[in-house]
Order: structure tokens, then sequence, then C-alpha cells
DNA sequence: TTGCTCATGTAAGAAGTTACATGATTCA
DNA sequence: TGAATCATGTAACTTCTTACATGAGCAA
């Protein structure tokens, strides 16, 4: 059997609750699932074929509202052992890639006041992002998400990291900003 | 003039402070720089061909230890026009792609045991990660590095942001390991 | 003599991005 | 009438990964 890779698992993923449309979880590649998996819909009809051909998803067939029907895919056994294997394995650490970071690491090559307008504009992107983790945590908490047999516990345990980790960064692009008032105007 | 891309700046990024050969970039991809952005070899030697064509870095060559000449590679004054417009222009935010938070949303189709040594190794990994960070910056520390113009700001202020937001990601791990201990055995 | 470091490159394939394409229904 | 939502797919392209390939000098 070919191998599945992390698309393939991400999609398991999204599966796990119960069956979706590829329209619906590509719409859950972008609210609850794209904060810390994303993948465009032109990836995700391919995948879900090949899920399929794997034996890992099936899925009922209804005429749709387009030219082609309409397809609810589901987990079969085989995918649900597939992803609980994979979920204990450990993680490889990803490939970092962080545009903000590498600018940081060669801020001496641009223009102070520039960069500080740099991480304003952070600062803010950043703080909308909080906002809207923090309301949607807000309207997990008292629904019992709290607890980790809700089947919201995962959800709501993503959504606290968001919470707790964008902070250290906002925080970490004030200092910047204060910091390049400090810097000399370019010396060339 | 073709465009440029994320991994083109990264190596203009990469040359900032001076002349590099491609196995010295090779290695900052590994150490310094690897902590936010990595490529492998087999990417950096025709992005840097790519990057000579377009007119933004060149370089000397010397008689090399192999079959082919040794070539050290520098910023031109376009190269550091493009770079430095580069660093002020808003990042875009990057697609995320996070395992471990993946499996964390999906954490219910596993057993609560295997979840827990999941995230047992995480904490080892990031522990590891932390006290290599923190020995990066402690060595900076009383070097100048800490006042925004020196050459060395750039690394000590990615190293601080390593230095501050892995704890958090080590303390919801553990958070998550207490929880899965509550979490009942598997109903199948 | 086996393996490591320095040093450069290529090839094949997987994964990801951007854009195109169809077509019904609903809402302003 | 025009745009948005639902719903599925393909094509062309770029980027990233894994593996191959060469070869000197040095150390165990």
């Amino acid at each position: 059997m070919s191998k599945i890779g992390a698309l393939g698992y991400a999609l398991l993923c999204v599966l796990h609750k119960g069956p979706l449309t590829g329209y619906e979880i590509l719409q859950r590649m972008r609210k609850p699932v794209g904060y810390y998996w994303t993948a465009p819909q032109s990836q995700i009809y391919p995948a879900l074929a090949r899920l399929t051909e794997q034996g890992l998803i099936d899925h009922d067939e209804e005429p749709g509202p387009g030219p082609r029907p309409r397809k609810t895919h589901r987990l079969t056994p085989a995918g649900r052992d597939a992803l609980s294997a994979w979920l204990t394995q450990p993680a490889e650490p990803p490939a970092p890639r962080d545009e903000t970071i590498l600018k940081t690491y060669a801020q001496l090559a641009a223009d102070p006041g520039g960069m500080s307008t740099f991480y304003q504009g952070e600062i803010v992107r950043l703080r909308n992002q909080l906002a809207d983790y923090q309301a949607q945590r807000d309207a997990l908490i008292g629904t019992g998400a709290e607890e980790p047999d809700h089947p919201a516990f995962g959800a709501y345990a993503t959504l606290t990291l968001g919470c707790r980790s964008l902070p250290v960064r906002i925080e970490w692009c004030e200092w910047l900003v204060a910091q390049m008032a400090h810097r000399r105007p370019r010396p060339d």
C-alpha cells in the first residue's frame, strides 16, 4: 500500500468526528483546523480520491448542485486505525519557515523606521488573531469542552495554545518597536 | 526581471553580514538561521545561481577541494537594495503546518496513554531545544549584542523569541499530559 | 581503509500554489 | 442582473525533499 503523507493524515483528522463533504472539509481548513494546518481546494479533492483508493475513507453520493455528485466522506475502520496509530507516533519537527523572524535576523540591513512600522503592522495582525482565538475559545467555555473526553476538547486545547503563545509574540514585537527607536538611522 | 521568492530573500538575509560560500550558507541554515528558516543543499546551489543571474549577488572563484571551484558569494548593491526593501514590507502570514497541534485536535481518536507518551516526548524535544537556544543566547549576553546597532542583535532578538515562546509550549504539553490522565481509556 | 569535513552540483518525484472550469440556487 | 454560496474537479507551475554523484585532504 502506498503511503499517506501529512495532508492525508490531516484529512483523516478533520473527518475523525464524523462524515463531511469535500467542501465542508475545505471550510474546516479555513476556520478551526486552518490555524495549524491548511490546504487549498485543489489539493483536497485529489487527496480524498487517494484516501478512497487506499480504503481509508469511503463516501455516499447524492446528486449535487453542480454538474458532479455531492460526496459525503467518512472514515473506514482501516482509516480510523491508521489515524489512531499515527496520532501517538512522535511528530517529526517541522522545517521552520517564519518570514518575520528571518527579517529580524537581517534587520540591520534596513532602515530602523521602516522596521518599526513593520513590527507595528505585525502587532495589529497578531492582536486580531488573538481576539479571534479568544472569542472562539470563550464560546467553548461552559459547554463541557474543558473536559478531555468531550468531543470539542481537541479544539479547545488548540485554541488554548494560541491564546497563550500569541501574547508572547506580541510582546516580542513591542520590545522590538522600542529597540528600533534606539537604533541610529542607517550608517552607510 | 524575474521575481525572487522567499528562499532567495532568505539567502540574501544570510549574506547580509558578509560574503560566504554555499557550504557556509548551508551550515547557517542548520545552526543560527535554521531555527526559523531551512533549506536543503539541493535548493541552495540552484538558488544562488538564480540570484547571480539576477545580479543580486556575485562571487569570487578559487580552486576548491573537489572537482569544482569554490565560490565566495557576496551581496551586490542591487542585492542589498532588494533586501532592505523587502525587510520592511509586511510579511504575509505563513500557511501554518503544525503536526503536533493537528494531532491534538484529533486526540480523541487515539488512546489516552499513547497520547500522554506522545506529549512527554514532545516535552523532551522542546526542553532540549530550549537549552540550546538559552546556551546560544547566554553566549551573546555581554558582547554588546543586546544593543540594537550591534551586528549580532538580529541573532540575539530571534533567540530571545525562542527562549520566551518555548516555555509556553512546554507548559501546554505538560497540561495535556495531566489532562490525558483524566481521560477514560478508549471504548471500542 | 573507512569515515569525516570541505565543496559543488544534478535528477526525480512529492507537495503546495494559483488559476481555470462548470452549474444550480439564493439573496440583494 | 449580479454576486455569493454550494459543490466538484483539472492544469500549469513553483517549491521542497530525497537521493545520487564527484573528489581532495585528514584522522582513527
